[in-house]
RNA sequence: GGCCCGUUCGUCUAGUGGUUAGGACUCCAGGUUUUCAUCCUGGCAACAGGAGUUCGAUUCUCCUACGGGCUACCA
């Protein structure tokens, strides 16, 4: 019988969750969701002098506004360090890795001295093969050293990435890595593979840069007698520049996406869309669509190009299709208090007037403003053509006198009402029409002026037209 | 430099040993609307190059070019 599927995302706390990041997290939990398996989450905090406390919190916080829930325990690497041991131990007592007194300087000599020759660099192993004595006489002169792996010196590693296909690295292209530091630390080729074993990770689906590490690791697996998992590299996000995504190419971070008023369904189905693809001609899934739909095979071999255009599209496509009460909540969610003074059915007849018009939360609360307050700005161009001159007032005093007669204040006759006006007075309803919006939402554009004068009530109408009156036409 | 990976419209992608190489975003032109948005119609636009296999290659193989990743006592 196949065993659930476990798998994990394991960031490091160096920086904030990435669009990358996010992707990564997005594809396991979906593959976990998909196939009624776990998935987990480990912080990879082994590099005590980049990771910062502040960062996984702001990797949580963003993994939970997307939605992602992991399994528990959450697993933190710093805590783990007697678990490396032991299985560093391992490794020494069956012969599989060995300590290198080699130093850094020394290392880097050797380096250079690789460089200049044109010769690839390799660790010198001249620590392999040393007697036990030997090397408890250097630690007992205070020596520091640090622990490798032995790499067979013959034969290849390879592997059936699900993604990529067969992958074979011949044996004598790894260097003997370092998997324990001259401090004691453990790195994180060990780590990773310490952990996914210790939690039962079967498979490993992780960014596409990880693929030159997978050889080293599956060394590691078999030199511990571990099973070694499956794995799945996905391809990288890019910049305009083909170069990998990050703050360079402007928003970047999960954090900057919400800032900028970015619902989270927009966001993962923008983000699963760049390297997959449904098998269908569909491009709008909601989470369950996701979740139901995703197939692993069907995933790109090659870099995707983050493009924020299509991202402001699928953004637009995933607000019209959302309900006002949805709308509502997720505003409040950043923004408590937005319009708290206003009665719900209210505001939901202006998103539901407004949610065609914006892509962002944030351009929906803009755009949405005037029908809370009078306008403050005009604008100025529209001032200029649609309310030239003295003659404008006229008509709006008419219009005026006209609404305030009127018994019923509906979009019927609220358009009958603005028609007979421009007929009285010889116009076409269009020269009535765009100052009445004007003086009444500060704008040359919006929703059917009559839906809008409907929404917004008698008084607020008439009081706006009267300070229209007021303050137009522009004295020069 | 070495190793590994990749290459279909500008971008995200579908697809096949014989197709007018399909869709989406962007852009452009129309339509609808009092305006904006939405929506609808139409248009521009791609198989990196070269050899080979084949009756026939975008599709299979090899080479080249270009791009990317890795090459740390980072993860």
């Amino acid at each position: 019988m196949k065993k659930s599927p476990c798998v994990r995302f394991a960031p490091s706390p160096t920086g904030k969750l990435h669009l990358g990041g996010a992707r990564t997290a997005l594809f396991n939990w979906l593959y976990a969701k998909h196939n009624g398996g776990n998935f987990f989450l480990r912080i990879e905090d082994t590099d005590t002098e980049r990771s910062k406390q502040e960062y996984t919190d702001q990797i949580l916080n963003s993994l939970e506004w997307l939605g992602l829930k992991w399994s528990e325990p959450l697993i933190y690497q710093s805590k783990r360090n007697l678990i490396y041991k032991e299985e560093v131990q391992k490794l020494l007592d069956n012969g599989r890795a060995y300590r290198c007194f080699l130093t850094k300087e020394e290392l880097q000599v050797a380096r250079e001295k690789a460089k200049k020759e044109g010769g690839e660099f390799r660790a010198p192993k001249i620590y392999r093969d040393l007697s036990l004595d030997d090397q408890k006489g250097l630690i007992n002169s205070g020596q520091s050293f640090t622990i490798r792996l032995k790499i067979p010196s013959k034969g290849s590693t390879f592997f059936e990435d699900k993604i990529y296909g067969k992958i074979n690295v011949n044996n004598k292209e790894i260097d003997d890595f370092i998997i324990v530091r001259s401090n004691g630390s453990p790195t994180y080729n060990f780590t990773v593979v310490v952990d996914d074993n210790n939690m039962g990770i079967n498979y490993v689906i992780r960014g596409e840069d990880h693929i030159s590490n997978t050889p080293k690791q599956i060394l590691i697996y078999s030199a511990l007698n571990y099973p070694v998992p499956d794995f799945a590299h996905l391809p990288l996000i890019l910049g305009s520049d083909k170069k990998r995504l990050s703050k360079r190419h402007g928003a970047a971070s999960v954090e900057d996406f919400r800032e900028q008023g970015y619902s989270v369904d927009a966001l993962l189905n923008y983000i699963v869309m760049l390297g997959w693809n449904s098998g269908s001609e569909d491009e709008l899934f909601s989470l369950e669509d996701l979740i139901s739909k995703f197939d692993i095979n069907k995933i790109q071999k090659k870099g995707a190009v983050y493009d924020e255009k299509k991202l402001h599209w699928v953004a637009g496509q995933h607000m019209i299709r959302k309900s006002e009460k949805n709308l509502l909540n997720e505003i409040r969610e950043d923004d408590p208090n937005w319009q708290k003074h206003s009665k719900d059915t209210y505001i939901f007849s202006v998103l539901k007037l407004m949610k065609i018009r914006a892509k962002t939360l944030n351009e929906l609360k803009e755009a949405c403003a005037y029908f809370f307050s009078d306008p403050k700005d005009f604008d100025e161009n529209a001032i200029i053509k649609r309310w030239k001159d003295k003659s404008v007032n006229k008509l709006i005093n008419n219009f005026i006198t006209s609404l305030e007669k009127l018994s019923n204040w509906s979009q019927k006759d609220l358009d009958e009402s603005l028609r007979d006006t421009a007929q009285e007075m010889a116009v076409s309803a269009a020269k009535l029409i765009h100052p009445v919006r004007l003086a009444v939402s500060g704008q040359s554009h919006g929703p059917g002026l009559f839906e809008l004068i409907e929404l917004l009530g008698k008084m607020t109408t008439l009081r706006r037209l009267r300070k229209g009156l007021d303050i137009f036409p522009l004295k020069r």
